[in-house]
DNA sequence: CCAAAAGTGTTCAGACTACACCCATGG
DNA sequence: CCATGGGTGTAGTCTGAACACTTTTGG
């Protein structure tokens, strides 16, 4: 490190992948964009630090609750990965680093807490296309989506995106979205029944649908899968 | 974003996991400090954008080639991410993104580009010891180590930390020494020959060893394991 | 011939799949 | 009483762990 010439520095972004299950879709928070550049395009939230000392994990947390109205420190957050080409913004030299934050359903309108108006896309909406969103954004996107597919394989991540009381029926349903598969609703519900910690029973039962009602669980203190739930190949 | 006030810049380095197997142990590459803060200490070696238009992913490719000599272009780098805690460095706010080499046990030794004293040191050695190197350095180190030990599980990194040729018990004895476990060499052979375009036999053989010769192998197409080689249960 | 490492075959236990079957509700 | 979804049982198959055994070298 030759720390005798003059250290180039540049702006740091946070950007979120804020992903949810809603009306049987796997859909992301986008925000339209209010000035150039790519104005009136779809963009991923965030916003640069909003102080010289801010951490980054925190300007991510803070983000998120602007954008959904939520207590981040209840919410899964994670970190992506930093984005650092040097061309991705136009107007000046910007780098940002991505989360990935996993919300339940939300009750419906976002009110975010800037003018922006946040809405939830449906991931399939926005195809392959590279450039469906602003800046490298759709490439986060795509980061994003798979990083949380692969973590539902050996992780309890799943249960991010359920309220607080679900059904194993609910919880097979967010794999089954996510993941775009079916799986057997008997072996999953054996399985996962079977992964210690994963799920515990609140003695309650739901009446709502045309069948027989269910238990209702919520999340356990297992965070690592055991046995992993894998894809391909129905469970 | 409300684009109109101050955006503030920060200093970003690149800060290098470099690992490799040298003498039946995990090592991975250090440079001890010059100047403060933590002068005399051990580090990661890395270093500040040379511009202000470099790329990271370039920039981690340039450190790595300084550091070993070698052309980053065939090894092994992958990023980690982004550590941004505003107090990390005490003379000012830097924001590194560090990055995982995994790269060949090399002739011996490193010859950086600079005057700085690049040197293997067993992982092990440092301990746990959340202080064992400057800055969060002891943290990097210990996320790209379980990052390395996560991956073998699923890809084929493993052979990153071998030579072009190398036979099947050099590659059992990588997963060995990275994972810390032994591995049944009889079911581990049939194993890593079942996974499809896993390994190409070169037709040579080995002749060192005070047993039977081995068959030499070199890497194939393959980048997923199918099925995953797990840890945790020896294989 | 013996030690050592490579490589193959076989057995047993546990996990996954597929599907038959029973349970509990609403209409 | 039938449709719908929840939940359990079970047989066949597949995978992985353990280990006996053969092969091929060096000393």
């Amino acid at each position: 490190m030759n720390e005798g010439w003059q250290i180039p520095t540049i702006a740091v972004a946070v950007d979120l992948v804020v992903l949810t299950v809603r009306s049987e879709m796997l859909q992301v928070l986008l925000v339209e964009r209010g000035v150039e550049p790519y104005q009136g395009r779809l963009a991923l939230p965030g916003g640069f630090l909003s102080s010289e000392h801010e951490d980054i994990d925190s300007a991510a947390s803070r983000e998120l609750s602007e954008e959904t109205g939520l207590d981040a420190g209840r919410l899964h957050l994670e970190q992506l990965g930093a984005y650092g080409a040097p061309d991705r913004d136009p107007r000046q030299r910007v780098l940002t680093v991505a989360y990935l934050a996993i919300v339940p359903n939300l009750p419906e309108p976002i009110a975010g807490g800037d003018a922006r108006s946040a809405q939830w896309t449906p991931v399939t909406k926005l195809g392959r296309r590279r450039n469906a969103l602003a800046f490298d954004h759709s490439r986060i996107l795509a980061d994003g989506v798979e990083r949380a597919r692969h973590r539902m394989e050996y992780t309890t991540l799943a249960t991010a995106f359920c309220p607080a009381h679900f059904t194993i029926a609910d919880l097979r349903r967010v794999y089954e979205i996510v993941w775009g598969e079916t799986l057997d609703p008997r072996n999953f519900h054996r399985k996962v029944k079977g992964v210690a910690d994963f799920l515990v029973p609140t003695g309650e039962m739901t009446s709502k649908h045309g069948g027989r009602p269910a238990a209702l669980f919520r999340r356990g203190t297992a965070e690592i899968l055991h046995p992993a739930i894998l894809r391909g190949g129905a469970n």
